[in-house]
DNA sequence: CGAACGTTTGAGATGACTCAAGCGTTGTGG
DNA sequence: CCACAACGCTTGAGTCATCTCAAACGTTCG
């Protein structure tokens, strides 16, 4: 089931059954990627898109100096290029951050999908929306908040959607990520984000030491950030996940 | 007709004839608003959109201290919050900045359009992805230009959107916001707002007096932005706008 | 063992902020 | 029709968060 965890605990539109076969039908392709690879470049049409099933993923834009500002990091279950089925054409790259395993969906699939099952169709559009409530998020963290700040708020929406995912138990996550491309994610520069990372560990709120996370206190960090997760859309209603264990 | 502007010239996607007349029978009311009132709050169930008709619309988050952050700033044309459709709730607050005529539109009614119309469906969900490819520029705004590259950059996508919307000649184009505005946008203060504004007019750049804005130098002030407008997904084949002329 | 990569720390530079005050324009009520 | 209040614009001076540059240290891996 390699779509197990898309829309997983997303508030009312979770996948029926038939939905769930029927995108399982459209994927052609699953892939193992090595990490640090660009998979889609900006600009160029495509017709297909990318599930992400296993590892980390991440969207960027280029400025004139070849520096990169993230835009986005996926994790597993996060359709990572669905909007490039209405858009065509991206205005960002697309790549890996770790090893991946991904599933490649064809847009021929999703144009019978868009005439055959509105719902569905519906609650794919939505996973999109959510992306960009995200983009919306992070223009909060970098209009709003310092260093500290924005890197608690990463470490806690990571945090919560690692959880939905089934991947973090709330308090330790695995993170295969370096200072750097936490610098890259916030907006900051490494030595800086280096400062923050022990600002938060002398305070007693954070570790992450060899890509592993530690949140030792998720109250204040999240207040520390400002961090109000309403924006990822989780159902509340239905807790934790039994399915997968979370692994540390 | 009121969606006269909506999509126009978005590259592979304008409107067709029986499209376009749908939509238009989906509008229930038309409203004019006074300047700065907040129509929709975040968190609150919504069962209709907005249409732009005239004005200039915003979105934002406030922080804990009700300091307000803007994630996006809606033209004539623009469906501001198309995304409530499938999300239900938002994630922000939805205002007026200037007096504005909106086109209210009906959930329900898109409910018949998505089990209709799956070409029209697919375009407003392009629509809605736009959006997203905008908070996408507007992050890499945040994270890669100084204070006078963010203004910069800014007034190059609104003036290449109001273009689109045939409210700009492409150098002069009425823009009824202050400069604390223009702070609340790009994430600075007013004070330092206005001394980015003296630069630009020392360079000769760019002027903004009394709600009219001047591209003194469009090549330079795109080059100082950064900007490269192919995140707007703006159709160059179709040439300018004579107004409200039907097109070929 | 050496090379590559990531982390850590220090010192100095700087872009944007805060606070404060003055000026110009507009709208309104006496 | 004037006075004044409200608002937006402009400028100055001092502060501070983050950046840049530089160097050293730790870890991993071929």
């Amino acid at each position: 089931m390699f779509t197990e965890r898309f829309l997983r605990d997303k508030s009312g539109v979770s996948l029926e059954p038939a939905e769930r076969d029927r995108l399982e039908a459209a994927i052609s392709e699953i892939q193992t990627l090595a990490p640090r690879r660009t998979v889609v470049r900006a600009g160029e049409p495509i017709d297909q898109s990318t599930l992400l099933v296993e590892g980390i993923m991440s969207r960027y834009i280029d400025d004139r100096h070849g520096l990169r500002q993230l835009v986005a990091v996926h994790l597993p279950g996060d359709f990572v290029d669905l909007h490039a089925y209405p858009l065509k054409i991206l205005d960002h790259d697309v790549a890996t951050m770790t090893a991946v395993t991904i599933a490649i969906v064809p847009h021929a699939e999703l144009d019978a999908i868009t005439r055959e099952m509105p719902q569905l169709t519906r609650k794919l559009w939505f996973a999109t929306l959510v992306d960009a409530a995200i983009h919306r998020a992070w223009l909060f963290r970098f209009g709003r908040l310092d260093a500290i700040g924005r890197v608690a708020h990463f470490l806690c929406e990571t945090n919560a959607r690692l959880v939905s995912a089934g991947l973090s138990d709330g308090r330790r996550f695995a993170l295969g990520l370096t200072q750097t491309d936490l610098a890259e994610i916030c907006g900051l520069t490494n030595v800086h984000v280096n400062r923050v990372m022990r600002h938060l560990r002398e305070e007693r709120l954070c570790i992450f030491r060899s890509s592993l996370v530690e949140i030792l206190d998720p109250e204040r960090l999240a207040t520390r950030g400002q961090f109000d997760p309403a924006y990822l859309y989780i159902d509340h209603r239905t807790p934790a996940h039994s399915s997968s264990n979370p692994r540390p």
